[in-house]
DNA sequence: TTGACTTTACTAATTATATTAGTTAAAATT
DNA sequence: AATTTTAACTAATATAATTAGTAAAGTCAA
């Protein structure tokens, strides 16, 4: 009956993925939790604060994931096996990624933050791909930006073709790495 | 002193580079205006309806700009070229281009229909680079998506070093263009 | 168990904004 | 010049966020 910080993210995540992120009121959050507006205000601070939880808590699950995803594998392998999770979670959460993508523009400290855990697990499967480590943010910012902007934009077809769409994303995924082995593969010294 | 509906958009536009697309009101539009806010309904449907019509002007802009800067230019070095001319196009009107990113998730029939256009400019440029044509959906997916992913992530660095971000994007479609090229070059027939 | 303290709910009131209705004056059109 | 359209206005309404103040229920130490 009582009711708890993690209830209204919870509940509020839900509507989002329900509804999406526009509908996502603190009116309508209390009605869903059966208290009154005013009530919310025990456990957040304001409605921007309440999104960004939402942001918030949706990119560490997607981090944990992706970590899980990473397990046991290295390189492309594994770089690819967390591009399915990454674009997986947006699929299934809509309302929240969208949330995450508000965040982008509205983000705090801790969204930078919790960010920064996300590109450390993909330095260091980008690290067991060979690359040469001097060319690392490049890479960083090029696997980042191509999940981003390919999940982005394909999430639409995501909900009718969700098979394609991954194959589709695994493709992309083996073009930009051969790319980056093309031209940041470390060569062993042959001559020592 | 009469208004029109494209001083509406404009100066709502304005507003959003200047403050950010959740300072854009329908109020603070027509403080801006020098009207009242009611008087605002004489040349849109509502605020949700505004905020379309900036992302759609936005959107017909840059594919303007991004054709002019095509001219004269084929293969890679045309992709690059939009490539640039896009970010650039970020850098100068970040709100717009986050009401552009609103868009995405609020749009109608008319935003997909001017991204149509965006898209068959890719393809008109990628064909010129000597893919093979059967895969063209699968390289257009990946340019698009590289594109947005990569100046969305990279926009908050993106002013205080401009060149920099400009000379990595460069870079990153590079690598993204090797990597298609290897894989998806049409090879000529050799023996007619 | 009782009493102090904390938490979380409530109602009532305030503020801000979007939107609608109805009106009027200026501009454009015939 | 008469008519129609456009675009401004004021006044009113609706909805949502937020604040203030209060009461009940839960927690915990003596």
């Amino acid at each position: 009956m009582r009711i708890t910080k993690a209830d209204v993210i919870q509940t509020a995540a839900d509507i989002a993925d329900k509804n999406g992120l526009s509908n996502v009121s603190l009116k309508v959050v209390a009605e869903n939790l059966n208290i009154r507006t005013p009530s919310l205000y025990n456990h957040i601070d304001s409605l921007e604060s309440l999104l960004r939880e939402i942001a918030h808590n949706g990119m560490k699950t997607m981090n944990e994931r992706m970590m899980q995803a990473a397990i046991g594998k290295i390189g492309d392998d594994a770089i690819k096996s967390i591009g399915i999770t990454y674009l997986n979670y947006m699929i299934e959460h809509p309302g929240i990624y969208e949330t995450i993508q508000w965040a982008t523009w509205h983000g705090t400290e801790e969204t930078g933050k919790i960010f920064d855990n996300y590109l450390s697990l993909l330095k260091t499967l980008a690290l067991s791909c060979n690359f040469n480590p001097v060319n690392l943010d490049e890479i960083l910012n090029l696997l980042t930006g191509v999940l981003h902007g390919y999940t982005t934009l394909q999430l639409r077809y995501a909900f009718t073709k969700p098979d394609k769409v991954r194959a589709d994303l695994s493709a992309a995924l083996d073009t930009v790495l051969a790319g980056l082995h093309q031209k940041y593969d470390q060569h062993e010294k042959e001559h020592l």
